[in-house]
DNA sequence: AGTTGTGTATTAGTCTACTAATACACTATA
DNA sequence: TATAGTGTATTAGTAGACTAATACACAACT
């Protein structure tokens, strides 16, 4: 399994490690029934606090992409192999998105914000102030 | 002008000033040429300290969206016009990408993840760890 | 020139996200 | 039931984002 991480983007470790377990199940690198790494072994492998490893692993489990066992490890579920199909086609929707994005010359924060913007529609949960 | 804000959703206000202010001029309510509410005044209306307008503003105008003048106030640049018709075909492409996402049952970090990670692939910056 | 209204800069306080240090609790196996 | 290996919980430190307090600098107008 091959881990791509940048200590020095801003964005924290305990997303990029998501993001990459992600993808290492998506991909086919970790199948279902697999066991991941364990949480120290992967902090002193990364030279990282296990409470990191920790962090990130528990929120895959949060949304189902893997399965802690207390005491025994961490675990792909099976459930998932149907899964990684749905996010490859969400990602190419994102993809094509963004190749369009890119090509009217906007920045990433624009980009970010028309992002949240839409989110924020799909959720409508503001209050109103008005001026003259 | 009609300002929608809300001080409890987590979202810096000086955010949803950009975001609001940007509305404003996408929509005509802010026409090239026109003079933006001074800092000062904003910041009274809305009940908030004046270098919070000012944060907005100072960025606003970093993206093009307004000009600044030095003792003399905010101004729309004429030329904003035609990058509102470009934000507004931006605004688009989002919305239609999220609702197709939304329908696939993405939670909304997943989604902000998946941008996120096409974003730095147009940047291309990472460094590789190895694992066995 | 003076005055008033404008944007600008500096500094500091507060809050939260992130990471780490450390101790706890469960499970498997001998 | 002992022990080694696993995930879990609590607490604290650090850094950065956000906002505010305050003083500065420029521009228009008399």
């Amino acid at each position: 399994m091959l881990l791509r991480l940048n200590h020095h983007s801003g964005v924290p470790i305990y997303l990029q490690l998501i993001e990459q377990l992600k993808h290492a199940i998506e991909t086919g690198a970790l199948r279902g029934g697999d066991q991941l790494p364990t949480i120290r072994k992967l902090a002193e492998d990364l030279v990282m606090n296990p409470n990191t490893v920790a962090r990130a692993y528990r929120e895959l489990e949060h949304e189902g992409v893997i399965e802690l066992r207390h005491g025994s490890g961490a675990f792909v579920p099976e459930s998932v192999v149907s899964r990684a199909k749905v996010m490859r086609k969400a990602q190419g929707i994102v993809q094509s998105a963004m190749d369009r994005l890119a090509s009217l010359q906007l920045s990433e924060d624009e980009i970010r914000r028309l992002v949240e913007n839409e989110l924020a529609l799909l959720r409508n949960n503001e209050s109103e102030i008005t001026l003259d």
